[in-house]
RNA sequence: GGAGAAGUGGCCGAGUCGGUUGAAGGCGCUCGCCUGCUAAGCGAGUAAGGGGGUUAAGCCCUCUUCGAGGGUUCGAAUCCCUCCUUCUCCGCCA
């Protein structure tokens, strides 16, 4: 969410921003209603502050109507006086409900509105319609040459019988897995490896939250209310399944001032990860690419304002080491303002080399959501001395495990069908090759 | 799941036969004074958010908020209802 202020202040910014990332967006409702609630708004103040004094006057009349009485006075006229001034109040009251009646369902809209917004792109985003308009910003490695003919990890998985899709299907349905003997392995040593060196080398803390969260929660990282079809939800209980640790993470400050010195503050979580992928049917089917449930590893950082393009260059390169260590080729690409998600105002794709792909593809989402979210979460920190201010909230993945799993056995693959383990993990897998 | 108690400002903690209590007192913090260091002492200040006015920074007016929402009332931290959370006891359970 943006500040409202932007709609009267930085229009123009505003309609740039919409049109750069080729949302059609009429702010003109908007605008209205905003004039509306605000001229609304200052009418109920005005009589209330009225109401406010002459109720004050009240419990002074009433007390002093108490003392004359005990002194054996007259307090007649107090009392007329009294019965005029709540009549008056009681008018003021009735005006104040009525106008209140009037500002709700303009609030409301406005409400509703605004948290279609999406955010401003920064301005080091490139500017463009799609995702053909990324620029790469730079390569690492190589694309895999192979002596033979390559397989896709879903032949090397089922091949290798560390995967079974068919099974995970008939436990749940389409688009789940299940893994298996050196394939779980697999998994769990990604998870450790992740972690380990995001807490050993990079100086984040490991935490583990809740993988349903409330409606709050949802809407404070930006989720709710735009992309309620993307989500599975627990309907009898009001909760949501995560579509990544990013929502619990970012809301473990909701609501909260931070000491101005406790930043940045820097969190991995591993989480299991669930996507309905509404609208995605067809598209990457095969496979472990796309799933409903997946795990992943992710890096969450709430910085001080001045920073946080820095903090989304070192959160980018803690993401890249993961893919260094692990010797999978990748390059870096910028999303343009088309293509850049609702919340984000500038966001880095690392892309994993896919030999059966022929082509990159995503493995982690690196973005600054600048004060986006913590507005809608409202998480603020206070500077020393200051009034509190929102900080700005970043994260990525430091990575997708399932995608991190699928390119290690096409990019590591043998002639023979086995897949050499990278050194990194080799500790955690108890093992250097499978099959 | 059953029974009981409680939810107040950064923290602790007063405050119910409704009326200058946005909230005593303490701690903490900030500034100043004092003490040749330290500690102690003295004085002042110290919640957030919205709207409006004004300014060089400042500041001023006003509304809202005492777990959340709703109700009663001229007026509610104080009364009523619903919900949430925490604690204690019982039950159940990995």
């Amino acid at each position: 969410m943006l500040d409202i202020k932007m709609l009267r202040e930085e229009q123009q910014t505003l309609i740039l921003a919409l049109k750069n990332r080729g949302a059609a967006f009429d702010l003109t409702p908007i605008i209205a209603a905003d004039a509306e609630r605000r001229e609304l708004l200052s009418a109920i103040e005005t009589k209330r502050a009225a109401r406010n004094g002459a109720s004050e006057k009240v419990g002074r009349l009433m007390r002093e109507v108490g003392r004359t009485k005990q002194a054996g006075g007259s307090a007649a006229a107090l009392e007329a006086e009294v019965v005029a001034l709540k009549e008056q109040s009681g008018a003021l009251g009735a005006d104040i409900a009525q106008l209140e009646d009037r500002l709700r369902p303009i609030h409301e809209e406005i409400n509703h509105m605004w948290l279609m917004v999406p955010n401003i792109p920064h301005e080091s985003t490139p500017i463009g319609a799609d995702e053909t308009d990324n620029p790469t910003v730079r390569t690492w490695g190589e694309p895999t040459e192979f002596d033979f003919e390559p397989k896709a990890h879903w032949d090397i998985g089922t091949d290798l019988k560390i995967f079974d899709l068919e099974r995970a299907a008939k436990i749940a349905r389409a688009r789940f897995a299940l893994y298996m003997g050196a394939g779980a392995r697999l998994e769990r040593a990604l998870i450790n490896f992740m972690l380990d060196t995001h807490t050993g080398d990079h100086g984040y803390m490991e935490v583990f939250p809740p993988v349903l969260v409330n409606e709050a929660s949802m809407t404070g990282t930006g989720q709710l209310p735009k992309f309620a079809e993307d989500l599975f939800k627990c309907a009898d209980d009001d909760l949501w399944l995560i579509p990544t640790a990013e929502v619990p993470v970012t809301n473990i400050h909701r609501e909260e001032i931070i000491p101005g010195d406790r930043l940045p503050i820097k969190y991995a979580a591993y989480t299991p990860c669930f996507r309905r992928e509404a609208g995605a049917h067809g598209r990457e089917t095969r496979g472990l690419i796309r799933q409903h449930q997946f795990n992943k590893v992710e890096l969450v950082k709430f910085v001080d304002p001045a920073g946080s393009y820095d903090e989304l260059e070192t959160l980018t390169n803690d993401a890249e080491t993961i893919l260094q260590k692990l010797e999978l080729p990748y390059r870096v690409i910028s999303l343009c303002t088309g293509d850049l998600g609702f919340s984000a105002a500038k966001t880095y794709d690392l892309e994993v080399w896919m030999p059966s792909y022929g082509s990159y593809k995503e493995i982690s989402s690196c973005s600054n959501f600048e004060d986006f979210q913590a507005r809608r979460a409202n998480i603020r920190y206070r500077p020393t001395g200051g009034k509190p201010q929102f900080v700005h909230t970043l994260n990525g993945s430091g990575l997708a495990i399932g995608r991190t799993f699928a390119a290690i056995l096409e990019n590591c693959q043998q002639a023979d069908g086995s897949v050499v383990i990278p050194e990194v993990l080799r500790d955690f897998m108890r093992a250097d090759k499978i099959g």
